[in-house]
DNA sequence: TTGATATTGACAATCATTCTCATTTAGTAT
DNA sequence: ATACTAAATGAGAATGATTGTCAATATCAA
């Protein structure tokens, strides 16, 4: 489960390339889907590792539909949250300090030690509300 | 996947009571395990059935682990959140006005109709820290 | 008690994901 | 450029959680 990443392949190449091109969360499969309809040669396997690689260095991130299904997507490096549309399955991203001190605050209060935390709002986007 | 609930099984009793007993969330099949344990006689898909229709009545959380799977606990029938701990599993309530707030005012400024939101924490609870 | 219907359980089937391992490839040193 | 070594790939098998099937059983109302 620990993939570093130390050779640049044609493959990872394709699927870097997708997902700056994706604007929606998506699983492995559906990502090596839309690899072989852009004709790329890639296997199953090779994707599902390369999302796995991509997601622990933080270029991509990753998130569980309501199957627990892994879905991956390119996001911004920095810290943030998203919302999700529930329809169209778009999402953006979010990021308030207010809300970052509110998790301290709580983790706190609980006597907790924070390591983290996951914040998801879903919805309507506004093209499909 | 609509599970109505409208007999009253010994199973059901069984999984109830054992929900109410343990104290982090488990899988259906740790679920299952305990039962057998304690000497009941049920099988692993009424016990996955159960708990997916007794997750839908809102009796019991479902919330996922890092592998995807389904993690079940009975908790307060009011809207709230989680703290995980990291290390024993072990998981608080918590549920403030401030936070509902900001969840709604992010969906509007986003332009996002919400329809829920999902915030968990992650670390050392007192015990572990 | 009886009958209609919900529920159960054993097992098969599904499906996402991971593993295996022989083959290929990238990157580096010669 | 050539050779070498470790990383990466891909095809298919294997795993493992979850769901489906269906005959047998249990609940509950009349």
């Amino acid at each position: 489960m620990n993939n570093l990443i130390s050779k640049n392949t044609k493959q990872r190449k394709a699927i870097s390339d997708l997902l700056l091109s994706i604007t929606k969360f998506s699983s492995a499969q559906e990502v090596h889907n839309l690899l072989i309809s852009r004709g790329e040669k890639i296997g199953l396997a090779t994707v599902y590792r390369t999302l796995q690689a991509l997601s622990e260095t933080g270029v991509v991130d990753v998130l569980r539909n309501e199957n627990g299904e892994a879905l991956y997507k390119a996001c911004s490096k920095n810290h943030h949250h998203h919302l999700v549309c529930t329809k169209c399955a778009q999402t953006s991203e979010f990021n308030t300090s207010e809300i970052e001190q509110i998790m301290q605050k709580i983790a706190k209060d609980n006597n907790y030690k924070i390591s983290g935390h996951v914040i998801e709002i879903s919805g309507l986007c506004k093209n499909c509300n």
